[in-house]
DNA sequence: TTGTACGCGTTATCAA
DNA sequence: TTGATAACGCGTACAA
C-alpha cells in the first residue's frame, strides 16, 4: 500500500504476466478467470495507471494548454469557462499557462510543445512577434490562435472582426446624437489595441466626424488604467460627450471617474465597452458593450483543435466571430433597462 | 527537422554517446570540446527534452493541480491570480479542473492523484463526503484543502473563519440599525453553506434577534439564484430592512431584485455580500462585503503545498485567515463611497 | 489465451 | 572524461 502498485505487483499479486495485466487493463479479449484475478488485484492495491509511462509509450500526453495574459481578465474567464469543458469531455486536461503580458513568457511556452507535455495549444496573444511566425512554423503539435493572426499564419486561427464592433459602436454612438466621441485605447503596440486603434479612426471618417486626436487616449487593459486614462481625457477635451472603451475594464474605469466628475451618464457623456463581459450588467448604469463573441471563439478554439488531435488534416482555417453590438442603459437611458 | 530530436539523435550529430548528451544537457562537467559539440547539435536540431520520458524516471511530473467547482466564481478567480505565478517560479505548471459542483468530479480528480500526472494538489472541495477523507488519508501526493475540513483531516487546510465573518456582517447591519436582517445563502450541504447558515443563527442569537425562519432562503451560489431567493425572502418577509448574502454573486442578484421591486438599497433594506470580490466595486451602490481573504488563501495553500513538495515533512497544518468586513455604500449611504 | 522480450527517451551507475 | 547499460512503467509484437 505504501509502494506505488503497477502492472508488476498486480502481475505477481494475481500470479499472470505483466502482459496479461494490461490486456485486462485495456479491456482485451481475455479469460474470464484471468480477467477476474487481474482486476481484483488491481483494485486491492489501488492501482492507478502511471501518466508518464502511458505517454512515453503513446507518445500522447492528453493534456491541452491555453495560454493567456491574464486569468483576471473577464473576456478570457468567458473563454476558458467554454474551452474547459470540451476539452475535458474529450479526455484531455487542461495546463493553463498565464504569461503576463509577456512575450518572452509566451514564446516560452510554444518552445514547451516541443518537451510534448501538451497534445496542443489554444493561444491569446497579446503581440504577434516574428518569433511567434517562426514557432509557429516550427510547432511540432497543432495550435489554435484566438486572435488576429497576419494571413497566411499556419495555425487554425478564430478572430473577431473588431473593426466592425468599432465601428457599430461609434455608429450608435452618434445615432443618439453623440459628436465628441472618445476613445480610450490599451496599448497600441498589441494586436487588438493596433486593430481597435485603427477602427475608431476609420469609423470617425465614415461619419465624416474630424479625428481631433485629444479625444483618443491610451492607457493598459485595466481599470485602474482606464481611469486614469479617462481622467486625462476629460483633462484635454472637456467637451467629450460619448467614450469608446476598447474593453469593458476600461470603461469601468471610466465609469468611476466621470462619476466622481460629477458627469452623468449617459446624459453628459455616453460610455460604451467592448467584449460584452459579466461586468456590463453589474455597473450602474449598465453598460452599453461590443460583443466580440469570447465565449464562441473559445468554443470554436477548443472544436478545432480538438478536431486536429482527431487527426483532422487540411491546410489552417480561419473562423471570424461577427460581432454585435449590446445597447444598455449607459448610451440609451434608463428605458434600455 | 520534422522528426522528433532526442538525444540519441544528438549523440549522433555529435558523435558521442546518449550518456555524454545527458551530462552535457544537464550541466555535469564535460570537457569543453564535448560540451561545444553537444550544444551544437542540440541547438541546430531544436532538441527540447521529452517530459514523459524524464518524468518517467524522476517520478515528477512538475505539475500541479488546481480543482475548483467552477472557474467562473470570482472567488476562486482570485486564489488563482495568487496560486499561479507562484507554482510558476517554482517551476511547476498549472492544471486547472474545474469540477461543476460535482462530487463524482472531485473524487475523481483525486483518484487522478494515483495516476502521477501531477506532484501536488490544491482542492477547494464543495461537500465533504466520507469518500474524500478516505481519498485524503490514501493520497500518495501532497494535498493542501482551502476550505474548512474537519480536524483529523490527514491534509494541510487553509481555512477562512466565516463564523466570524457572518457575525461582523450581522453585527454591523444590527450597528445601522437594522432590525429585520435576512439571509440568503447557498446550498446548505455545502461546506461553505452550512457554515454560514449557523453562523447566521448564532449572529441573530447573540444580538438578541429572533431566528425568524421566514428572513432565511437558500438558492445557489450564483446571481440568477440569488436573485430568485432574494424575491422569494421579499414576498415572505416583505418588511425585511438588511440582506446578509453568502457570497458576492448573490449579493448582485440581490440588487438586481430588489431594483426591479423598487427597494432602495441601502435606505430601505442594506445589502451585504461576502468574499469581497472585484464585483463589489463595481455594483452601484458599491457593496458592503465580508473579505474571507480569498487572494491570501490561495497564496497560503501555494506556499505550503510547495513547501511539501520541497520536502517540507510533518503533521497536517492548518491555517486560518481572519475575515474582515468591508463597508461600503450598500450599507452606509453616500458617505461611505 | 498467455508469456517473453523489446522499445518509448531519460537519468544514473559502473567500468574503462 | 567517457561509453555501455540498466532501469523507470507501460503497450505490444511475437512465440508458445
Amino acid at each position: 500500500m505504501t509502494e506505488e502498485p503497477t502492472i508488476t505487483t498486480i502481475a505477481q499479486r494475481a500470479g499472470v504476466s505483466i502482459a496479461s495485466v494490461s490486456r485486462v487493463l485495456n479491456g482485451l479479449p481475455t479469460r474470464a478467470d484471468t480477467e477476474r484475478r487481474v482486476l481484483d488485484a488491481a483494485r486491492e492495491l489501488g492501482y492507478a495507471p502511471n501518466s508518464a509511462a502511458r505517454s512515453l509509450k503513446s507518445r500522447r500526453s492528453n493534456q491541452v494548454g491555453f495560454a493567456i495574459a491574464d486569468i483576471g481578465n473577464p473576456a478570457y474567464l468567458a473563454m476558458i469557462r467554454e474551452i474547459q469543458p470540451l476539452i475535458k469531455a474529450a479526455g484531455y486536461r487542461l495546463v493553463l499557462h498565464s504569461t503576463d503580458t509577456d512575450t518572452a513568457d509566451e514564446i516560452e511556452v510554444l518552445r514547451g510543445l516541443g518537451e510534448r507535455y501538451i497534445d496542443g495549444l489554444i493561444m491569446v496573444p497579446l503581440r504577434m512577434t516574428p518569433e511567434h511566425l517562426e514557432m509557429f512554423a516550427a510547432a511540432r503539435a497543432p495550435i489554435v490562435v484566438i486572435g488576429g493572426a497576419p494571413d497566411g499564419t499556419p495555425v487554425d486561427n478564430v478572430r473577431t472582426d473588431s473593426r466592425t464592433g468599432v465601428r457599430l459602436a461609434v455608429e450608435h454612438l452618434h445615432a443618439i446624437g453623440r459628436r465628441r466621441i472618445g476613445f480610450v485605447n490599451g496599448p497600441t503596440d498589441t494586436v487588438p489595441g493596433a486593430a481597435r486603434s485603427a477602427a475608431y479612426a476609420e469609423a470617425l471618417a465614415a461619419l465624416g466626424l474630424p479625428h481631433d486626436p485629444r479625444l483618443a487616449e491610451v492607457g493598459d487593459f485595466y481599470r485602474a488604467d482606464g481611469a486614469r486614462a479617462t481622467a486625462r481625457l476629460l483633462r484635454r477635451a472637456p467637451d467629450v460627450d460619448a467614450l469608446l472603451c476598447a474593453n469593458d475594464l476600461i470603461a469601468a474605469g471610466a465609469l468611476d471617474v466621470l462619476r466622481a466628475a460629477g458627469r452623468r451618464v449617459p446624459e453628459d457623456v455616453a460610455v460604451a465597452g467592448m467584449d460584452d463581459t459579466d461586468l456590463a450588467t453589474l455597473t450602474w448604469p449598465a453598460l452599453t458593450s461590443v460583443s466580440l463573441g469570447s465565449a464562441e471563439r473559445g468554443r470554436v478554439a477548443a472544436e478545432l483543435l480538438l478536431d486536429r488531435l482527431r487527426g483532422g488534416e487540411g491546410p489552417p482555417r480561419v473562423v471570424t466571430v461577427r460581432p454585435h453590438l449590446v445597447v444598455r442603459a449607459s448610451t440609451a437611458g434608463e428605458e434600455a433597462r
